[in-house]
RNA sequence: GGCUCCGUAGUACAAUGGAUAGUAUUAGGGUUUCCGAAGCCCUCGAUUCAGGUUCGAUUCCUGACGGAGCUACCA
């Protein structure tokens, strides 16, 4: 049982034995106490009075020395208004801090057997990763790492969007003006290799539609009439049909592009258990149409496509298999999902999709579970805002800005020029030193990306967004290495019980306070499907933990009993710090 | 037009319906005879507007005004 319930239970119990009524346990609402006054936890009795039939002051108090007499682990407390703050013993945390760094698996849940298969990135294949990739990649990796933590089985997978007209733009593109270059004669990474074909493809249309028209319209709409849209709709329709040498060229472009892709995940520390490719997936949704016009679920529309009537349930009709058979979109994810469900059975499917999708995904999931599936009812679009710069929404035309390798780099080489300014790194060896930048780079990255609540869009500034002080990655792990300095200082000074402690400070009990919450913390970041709720746990405790440090003396403590207490508190803040930025995909320095 | 999401200091973010709305950054000031100054301490500054529900509203409801997205037989 948790502090919280304890606290609540007992609330309750004191309620029954005075008043003979019975509270429901959330009407009983505790909070961390306020920094401006005393207390650890704060139990708000305005609800309470209603049964209580006394002033909010009155219940208030006797609700405190009830608490105080009963609970064992209530020091003293405090009324003000209507808030009854209560501060636990001290050694009830010395007691607590003692049993959390006895168990390295703090902050781990047991197993729940519950299995969740996470789909993030989903890139073209045509186009390298931008910055929208970061977010996604950054939240589904953290999101996953989360999961786990919270106790379940977590497969990650990806899905490549590996063909269509988009891809054969960039084929027939190479095809026309490449001359035989590959990604190793250029020195190009593939996936820009593959990329710039694609710009290529469009400055080409370009030029072809304003000799063809002298005018400069709707290039979406007019680049159909273009000899080169022509030859690429040619291209796949061969592709289509198997033809065997637009298979050949595909697949070693597509190789190309998998190989920069893969350079790239390493960079950023993600992986994924099993790729999907809508190659190989694009065909399959017609057994599911079919399953849903036998169970009368879907209908077939007078010109013979197939629709599902959603107008139920306050969205509109939707297609699902054009009037000539063939499938789209939505048509391939009904099939993927049920693929998915018998590979891996899942009880929860999460997409980490961007938030232009909920529609999509809301027809999904309605669809698949007029059909009867059970396990649709697990299906959860992690949808999150856009990145947008300054000036709007970036777009892959407006250049180098929204490349997510470049902004990699960037961040890198800001990494690595801060380091040797401020670094404390006598003695590395090169590769240490590069490895601590990239350390450093991603950290600021990930965490300037995580810490906002996904539905709610970035505005990114590449100039001004990379910041190493204050809310930061660099700031928490300068936190830790500051940590594993004392530690190192420390030397292996046997850690004993904390018994022989007198007194906390109210910076130590925050602290103490701070770590004993990670738990709520973890719990609550995977039902809310939120990174950011640990993104802000892991910098308090950062915070406290400085504030900490320059308030009192550690290894210079009056006692053995505090030096003692302090190096203990050291050493789990800083397990505590590492933890939680594991779950946010960031690593932490020993020295930096 | 309809639907969905978002509006909090100059800027970027917080706040299960709870106390005097927190934090970062910017600007200004302080702090290295003492464990890492990428730190710590101090000062300035905000809930778009109008109603409603409530003991209590940044939070919930209604409306207005701003911004974004969706409303494709594209993916």
């Amino acid at each position: 049982m948790t502090l919280e319930q304890t606290l609540k239970q007992s609330t309750a119990d004191i309620f029954k034995e005075e008043y003979g009524v019975d509270v429901p346990l959330d009407t009983v609402t505790i909070n961390i106490t306020k920094k401006e006054h005393e207390g650890d936890y704060t139990i708000v009795v305005f609800p309470l009075t209603k049964v209580s039939k006394k002033s909010p002051e009155q219940t208030a108090e006797l609700l405190g020395a009830k608490l105080q007499e009963k609970s064992g682990i209530v020091g003293k407390f405090n009324v003000i208004k209507g808030f009854l703050n209560l501060s636990l013993t001290d050694a009830y945390w010395t007691n607590k801090l003692k049993e959390i760094s006895g168990n390295a698996a703090y902050g781990t849940f047991p197993a729940n057997h519950k299995k969740v298969v996470l789909e993030y990135c989903g890139p073209n294949t045509n186009k390298p990763l931008h910055i929208g990739h970061l977010r996604n990649v950054f939240l589904g990796f953290s999101m996953a790492e989360i999961l786990k933590a919270a106790g379940y089985d977590v497969t990650k997978v990806n899905i490549y969007n590996d063909r269509g007209i988009a891809i054969c733009k960039s084929m027939i593109a190479y095809t026309k003006f490449g001359n035989g270059a590959t990604p190793q004669s250029t020195g190009i990474k593939g996936d820009h290799f593959v990329g710039d074909w694609y710009v290529t493809w469009n400055t080409k249309a370009k030029e072809e539609l304003q000799t063809l028209t002298g005018l400069k319209g709707e290039f979406d709409e007019d680049q159909k009439m273009t000899s080169l849209f022509k030859e690429t709709q040619e291209m796949l329709l061969k592709w289509e049909a198997g033809d065997p040498e637009v298979v050949a060229l595909w697949e070693k472009m597509n190789s190309w592009v998998y190989e920069g892709f893969q350079q790239s995940f390493n960079l950023l520390g993600i992986d994924f258990q099993k790729d999907y490719y809508e190659s190989k997936t694009y065909m399959l949704g017609k057994n599911i149409v079919e399953e849903g016009l036998q169970k009368n679920v879907f209908k077939k529309r007078a010109d013979g496509a197939v629709i599902v009537d959603l107008t139920p349930d306050g969205l509109d009709e939707k297609v699902l298999l054009r009037p000539d058979g063939t499938s789209i979109y939505i048509t391939q994810d009904l099939a993927t999902a049920e693929l998915r469900y018998k590979d891996f059975g899942m009880d929860k499917m999460i997409y980490v999709v961007a938030n232009e999708q909920d529609y999509h995904f809301k027809v999904l999931k309605l669809a698949l579970q007029k059909l009867g599936k059970k396990w649709a009812d697990g299906i959860y679009h992690l949808s999150y805002a856009l990145v947008e710069s300054p000036t709007g929404r970036f777009k892959s035309r407006e250049g180098k800005t929204a490349d997510a390798d470049d902004l990699a780099g960037e961040v890198l080489r800001i990494a690595e020029e801060k380091t040797k300014e401020l670094g404390k790194i006598e003695g590395f060896t090169e590769e240490q030193a590069q490895q601590l930048y990239k350390t450093i780079g991603l950290g600021a990255l990930k965490y300037f990306v995580l810490r906002v609540n996904p539905y709610k869009k970035i505005i990114f500034n590449p100039e001004e967004s990379i910041d190493f002080h204050g809310q930061t990655g660099p700031f928490i792990q300068y936190t830790h290495a500051r940590v594993c300095a004392i530690m190192r200082k420390a030397g292996d000074v046997a850690i004993t019980g904390f018994e022989n402690l007198a007194t906390l400070a109210p910076v130590e009990r925050e602290l103490v306070i701070h770590i004993s919450e990670y738990e709520n913390t973890i719990r609550s970041a995977a039902d809310k499907y939120d990174p950011s709720e640990v993104a802000s746990y892991v910098y308090t405790l950062a915070k406290l933990y400085n504030k900490f440090y320059h308030e009192l003396p550690i290894l210079n403590a009056a006692t053995d009993a505090e030096k003692n207490f302090r190096i203990g508190l050291s050493k789990q803040t800083g397990i505590m710090l590492k933890k939680a930025m594991k779950l946010l995909g960031i690593d932490v320095p020993e020295k930096m």
